[in-house]
DNA sequence: ATACAAAAATTGTCATTAATTCTTTTGGAA
DNA sequence: TTCCAAAAGAATTAATGACAATTTTTGTAT
């Protein structure tokens, strides 16, 4: 299929064509959500003529999509013996978590000193559905904690800081991992980060934020099974 | 080419081939190198054909290791357009010291509570050549400078912050980059930090190490044609 | 059960074809 | 003539299918 766009550029009406026949970027987006969703479990070998014939393409865009999926981590390829979906054990749900506190700290502080209200306003907004109930739908809060911080590191202004994110793929690990504590006790913890934020606290904002992470990684650390 | 290799596995002699027909994992390497030596300049289009010849392989493995670079962050992909060398701005360096400032702090602290006695003395003696002299070969210090970052967060013992350095694709970048600051400047500020590892003081090495990469950062930011 | 050999399945690579973009040429109006 | 727009042609990328190399599975004999 393809789409026809109509915008100026220089002064001039120009005609452009959007194609949505990129398929190694489709694929990359199937799988990763087949991946997330659990539809392929972690250690599976995936079979590239197979999946492919699943996903209505053939191996060649496939196996861009899957080269992507490595590179962000998700999949582990050895050479001549195929494509597996990675798993991660406690150990390195620690390492990722370290690695998140690191950059998570870093773009709370820089989105404190340099956020837009509107956007300060919005991540207030995304909290408030949770406020004032007892009965909190762990889903619909899962979502909106996942957004609060998705939203903290895309608009620390740090585009770079972003892209690790995404590449590093920490996100969809960690929304993979799904929630370590009640939403009771890391309500509280948001609304005290976006106060800070508020009063452009940056420092303040970080040390939250800190010990918010913290807690969440001493309870997997603290889990049993984990080995040191 | 094949080679064979004889190990112990389970308790029997297993033979095993190592077959470097990995043609992308090849071309991958080569092509990060001709990036880093500066023989793609960044901005330059990557015509495939033409490269794949030059390399003596087929454009598949070689699209193999664009998708990899792409990942990297070191060339930009334009569905249909090709594929260029990546170009960063003085913004972008900013960006990518942040990120840099806030992984290495975590490593340099992890690397001072738990690296072993032998770790931390190659540490020390990859400065040692520098001490005690006042002629001192910039080229070689570059290198130790990059060696002496690097084991840190190598020996961080967070084998995820190591793969999110490669593939955000820190160091290369900083290599590119180059030194920032004089040798005569930084040495002393690296052998203080090797002092706190020793007396495995992780939050001094912590904040000595911060200080130390901000300075760096801070000449990037006042230079001249810094735009924010 | 174990070890080996043959068969099947799967991956890596290449050459070809189709689709898209870029460049040049052509034509017409100011 | 000069400028712009449309059309044709060349160059380049994306995708498919086919083939060869390798691994895994299956079957058989020890």
């Amino acid at each position: 299929m393809t789409i026809f766009v109509y915008c100026i550029q220089n002064g001039y009406l120009v005609t452009m064509k959007i194609s949505s026949s990129d398929l190694g970027k489709q694929a990359y987006h199937k799988v990763k959500q087949m991946i997330v969703s659990k539809k392929l479990l972690p250690g599976q070998k995936i079979v590239q003529e197979q999946l492919a014939e699943q996903l209505g393409i053939s191996r060649t865009p496939l196996r861009d999509a899957l080269q992507r999926l490595e590179a962000e981590l998700l999949v582990e390829s050895i050479p001549r013996r195929g494509v597996v979906v990675r798993q991660f054990n406690d150990r390195e749900i620690v390492e990722i978590y370290e690695c998140r506190i690191a950059l998570e700290v870093t773009a709370v502080r820089l989105f404190a000193e340099k956020a837009q209200q509107s956007q300060i306003d919005g991540l207030r907004k995304l909290l408030e559905p949770f406020e004032h109930t007892n009965e909190i739908d762990e889903k619909a809060y899962q979502k909106a904690d996942s957004n609060f911080h998705d939203t903290i590191i895309k608009r620390s202004g740090n585009q770079f800081l972003y892209q690790l994110f995404q590449k590093g793929n920490l996100l969809v690990c960690i929304d993979a991992i799904g929630l370590v504590r009640p939403p009771k006790e890391t309500l509280q913890e948001h609304l005290d980060i976006v106060t800070a934020i508020h009063n452009r606290d940056g420092a303040k904002a970080a040390s939250l934020l800190k010990e918010h992470l913290e807690k969440s990684k001493r309870l997997i650390v603290e889990n049993p099974g984990y080995e040191n």
